[in-house]
DNA sequence: AAAAACAAACACGCAAGTCTGTTCTTACCC
DNA sequence: GGGTAAGAACAGACTTGCGTGTTTGTTTTT
């Protein structure tokens, strides 16, 4: 027999409710991207109506908004997380790399590059994120300064060199797109890897255990075909 | 008294044509970016109908790959004459990454922000893209090797350190979207120089004269406002 | 009973692709 | 070499599809 739905309160309903559509949004985010991320796919990814979404959002953007500082959030907790698994030894640099690798490259930093255009063009949706934005650079930044401390380490040469190793892994993962090339990134991270051992004075270390990634893992399904490729999708007779 | 419009063959009216759509596209891309690019936009700005666009491009999407080759070829033939300029002596490090970064940051990469996302989502664009961004990269190599031959550095560490620095150049510009701070990317910038002069073995060389860049200036105006923000399009009374 | 939460139908705008008609070049012919 | 037919190049109207925001109606909780 089944259950039937138990009775929540309303508070609950709407948590569930808001939880669900600001996952669904940031996952159909970074398999779908922006271009293709409409109310109605959110919805059914959800599992909730059309109607419910924009009872709890006035407009798509604002659902954006919403989900970017979700995710944003989800990544600081998982540094601050980091860090406190190290704290009085000194943290391995390469385990630090190979975290904000993955952090970044299984999502973080996909989503990312889906909505920074649209921050480029549109200037009160810039607004509302750069707040957001904000606070996630100030927990690196702090994560930079803890590390530094524990490791005995000047703090502007933690900064610059632990923020440029960022920028390394967002100019990688975007490269990545139309040079898919495991070699190469990863004799670039390794290369980086030593660098970074020499500038901050480490001896090597063992490799540490990470905490888990934000999302699921992302299959590159390209399901239903949109707008832009209408006249690539006839099909040739013939062929398998 | 008014020239009448001199009389052109059919391959020249042809490929002014084209050509002013090219660099309308990338132009209209930058400024406006990939989602508010539109067939109309691009033919006023280019100066001519939307006819004779629909006439040499089929699809949007055709004129959009025609366009990034156009500008990936510009690029290659700046950075082709940026190595010309220095045959025999040492290429001062702090000149090449200057270079660099303004080639990026102003058209190349902004302009590839736009039209990253799309590819990763759609797998013919992305494949149409395919050969000609490798030609990109194969261009960078033969740059990198070039220098490195003049500079007696081992070509490994020439192409790992320069394919790292533009992998950071792309971050940086990435993150500048929602980040704009010059004096972050300026401190970071110069770090970075101070690293590469160190394993490249050089002492500090004296600015270079540079190749002009490939767009004009750009300056962000936001002019029309569509889809995304009508909410936000409300206006409040009063307020100046 | 009232309000919050949800569900689904409606209307508008817009851009891409298609299509039909017009102007400009070229090639051919006498 | 001038006239003309054919085709390239251009111009603009039309059609369709789709997604957003809106609105009106229903269920659930208080």
């Amino acid at each position: 027999m089944i259950d039937a739905p138990r009775r929540r309160t309303q508070e609950e309903r709407r948590e569930e409710t808001r939880a669900r559509l600001l996952r669904a949004t940031v996952e159909a985010l970074r398999d779908q991207g922006l271009t293709r991320l409409t109310t109605p796919d959110i919805a059914r990814r959800a599992g909730v109506s059309r109607g419910a979404l924009t009872y709890h959002f006035a407009s798509r953007e604002d659902l954006l908004v919403d989900s970017i500082a979700w995710l944003l959030d989800q990544a600081t907790g998982g540094l601050r997380k980091l860090c406190d698994a190290y704290p009085a030894p000194t943290m391995p640099i390469e385990a630090l790399v190979d975290y904000l690798w993955d952090m970044m490259a299984s999502g973080l930093f996909q989503v990312t590059m889906e909505f920074l255009p649209e921050a480029r063009h549109n200037a009160p949706f810039r607004e509302r994120l750069l707040p957001v934005v904000r606070e996630f650079h100030a927990a690196l930044d702090a994560s930079w300064t803890r590390l530094s401390a524990v490791a005995g380490i000047p703090q502007e040469e933690a900064q610059v060199s632990l923020n440029a190793t960022m920028c390394l892994i967002r100019g990688m993962i975007a490269q990545n797109v139309l040079r898919n090339d495991p070699a190469y990134y990863e004799a670039m991270l390794g290369w980086w890897k030593r660098q970074l051992r020499g500038w901050l004075g480490q001896d090597a270390g063992a490799a540490a255990p990470l905490p888990p990634p934000i999302l699921p893992a992302f299959v590159h399904a390209e399901p239903p075909r949109k707008r832009l490729v209408r006249d690539r999708a006839r099909r040739q007779a013939g062929g398998g």
